[in-house]
RNA sequence: GCCCCCAUCGUCUAGCCUGGCCUAGGACGCCGGCCUUUCACGCCGGAAACGCGGGUUCAAAUCCCGCUGGGGGUGCCA
């Protein structure tokens, strides 16, 4: 049976790219009525944080990841440690007694000869006899795994096909620092193996590590899984995604207002398209039933911000239930401090204007007519208003208003219409006018849609207020 | 420096494996038009790419080699 795992460090909110490796490993897993396994990286003691843990797990929630399977690697220390003894007992390992800053200095010197650095393996030939004074003496050790001379690592990748590194690019390696704890690529290779993972996706950036555990699977003779190591995302500039990019983990495009379906489909189309199709709008259903990796591009992809904005303005306006809409975007309209205590006008509103916003934020300003009392009016448009006859439109708009009621778009229109026909003025000066004054601004939704949607006494006493001050 | 990976419009990509159907298709963005008595949505049209050089072949975006360019790695981080 195929089972995936997504493993993530918790060290902060989920990052995009590491986002779309969760939903491809996930994606693979579902397609193959498989499973899925969530298991969190913290051995490193420095850095990993509860909280960070907490918000990774909330993002990955607020996506719509589901796993099978939990674990916290802090909570298995106990396993890491009878395989590192294993290892010790095969003469796979061995300790290492060199302190940081003599590997420091080494580094530096190869570095200045202009050669690849590598451990010197000072420490592989100790004595036994010498292991044990020296740990008599409580000098701190780490242990190092053996890595055989010369030896051609070669393994076939999903998504980049054949790999080949010789063992000599690499020397002895930590599993296990000087405070006892397992490094990663001792840790990940236990895991993977014990929790029976088919099929390791990852980024490419772990591709350097790959033979180092593939050396160790087969030292501790376990089975070497399926290897997808997928291209990692770029920013505008074409280096990798990261902070100085802006907005990159999922949690800035939940608060900015994006749908987590849409962010989902999106990220599933970097990198990834189902072959030979032009669709780019997938239910996630659609999704696990096209993903396979071996479509999965090779080639690295640029992130671009504007593509998932419109995206999300599709899945706003054409894809999601209206119920959705109110549901997702109900806490962007409570946190700007609109009144949404009738949830019939909200909802009306909502749907009469959903083509007209990318993302809640948007939805936030494009709405603010709707649902405040009052409304300010820039400068430059009380000029406006006085350019135009604005004077006699509004006040023929209010006068009609009293007999009538103005229940849909074609009712405004039909009024407008009148208004044109008893005063004589062009038709824009009207609308530019009615828009000014109930709304503060020259943009934003139809003006039909709001004056047949917002409560009569709102328009009512927003027109009046210009009249008297332009009168 | 060394190791590994990659290379189609500005961006995401289809096509590449199994050469000819490619005058290279779609999408975002951009530009122009239509619809519209306002604003959007929508619709129609346009500009825009096979990095370069060698091979192989009757024929190469597609196969091979080199170059260039880009990315990743080079930790007692993951």
């Amino acid at each position: 049976m195929v089972k995936t795992r997504f493993a993530p460090s918790p060290t902060g909110y989920l990052h995009l790219g590491n986002a779309r490796t969760a939903i491809f490993s996930y994606l693979f897993a579902r397609h193959n009525d498989g499973r899925f396994v969530l298991r969190i990286e913290d051995t490193d003691r420095e850095r990993s944080r509860k909280e960070y843990e907490e918000m990774l797990l909330k993002d990955l929630e607020w996506l719509g990841i589901e796993w099978d399977e939990f674990y916290r690697q802090s909570e298995r220390f106990d396993i890491y440690r009878e395989y590192v003894e294993k290892l010790l007992q095969s003469g796979h390992a061995y300790p290492c007694f060199c302190t940081q800053e003599e590997l420091e200095r080494e580094r530096e010197e190869a570095q200045r000869r202009g050669v690849a650095y590598r451990y010197s393996g000072k420490c592989r030939t100790l004595a036994p006899e010498e292991v044990e004074e020296l740990k008599r003496e409580g000098k701190p050790f780490t242990i190092r795994f053996r890595v055989p001379d010369g030896e051609e690592i070669v393994f076939e990748d999903l998504v980049k096909g054949h790999i080949s590194i010789n063992a000599d690019d690499f020397g002895d390696f930590v599993i296990v620092r000087s405070d006892g704890s397992p490094t990663y690529n001792f840790v990940v290779v236990v895991d993977d193996a014990l929790m029976g993972i088919t099929h390791v996706v990852r980024g490419e950036d772990h591709i350097p590590n790959t033979p180092k555990q593939i050396l160790i699977y087969r030292a501790l003779g376990f089975e070497v899984p399926r290897f997808a190591h997928l291209p990692v995302i770029l920013g505008e500039d074409r280096s990798k995604l990261s902070k100085r990019h802006g907005a990159v983990s999922v949690r800035n495009y939940r608060e900015e207002g994006f749908l987590p379906e849409a962010l989902f489909n999106y990220l599933c189309l970097l990198g990834w398209s189902p072959p030979g199709s032009e669709r780019e709008i997938f239910s996630r259903e659609e999704l696990i039933e096209l993903f396979d990796l071996k479509d999965v591009n090779s080639a690295p992809a640029v992130f671009n911000r504007e593509k998932l904005r419109w995206m999300n303005g599709v899945y706003i306006r054409e894809i999601i239930s209206l119920e959705r809409l109110y549901e997702a975007i109900l806490p962007f309209l409570e946190s700007a401090g609109y009144d949404v205590s009738d949830e019939d006008y909200v909802k009306k509103v909502l749907e009469r204007t959903r083509d007209a916003y990318d993302t809640f934020t948007e939805a936030v300003e494009k709405l603010r007519p709707f649902f405040v009392d009052d409304v300010e009016i820039a400068p430059e448009f009380w000029a406006r208003l006085e350019d135009m006859r604005s004077y006699d439109v509004l006040s023929t708009f209010l006068r009609k208003l009293e007999e009538k009621e103005l229940n849909t778009p074609e009712d405004v229109k039909a009024l407008a219409r009148e208004i044109q026909k008893e005063l004589g003025v062009k038709p824009k000066e009207i609308w530019h006018s009615l828009r000014i004054a109930v709304t503060g601004q020259l943009e934003g939704v139809g003006i039909d849609i709001l004056l047949s949607t917002l409560p009569k006494e709102r328009m009512v006493g927003r027109i009046q207020k210009v009249l008297d001050r332009i009168s």
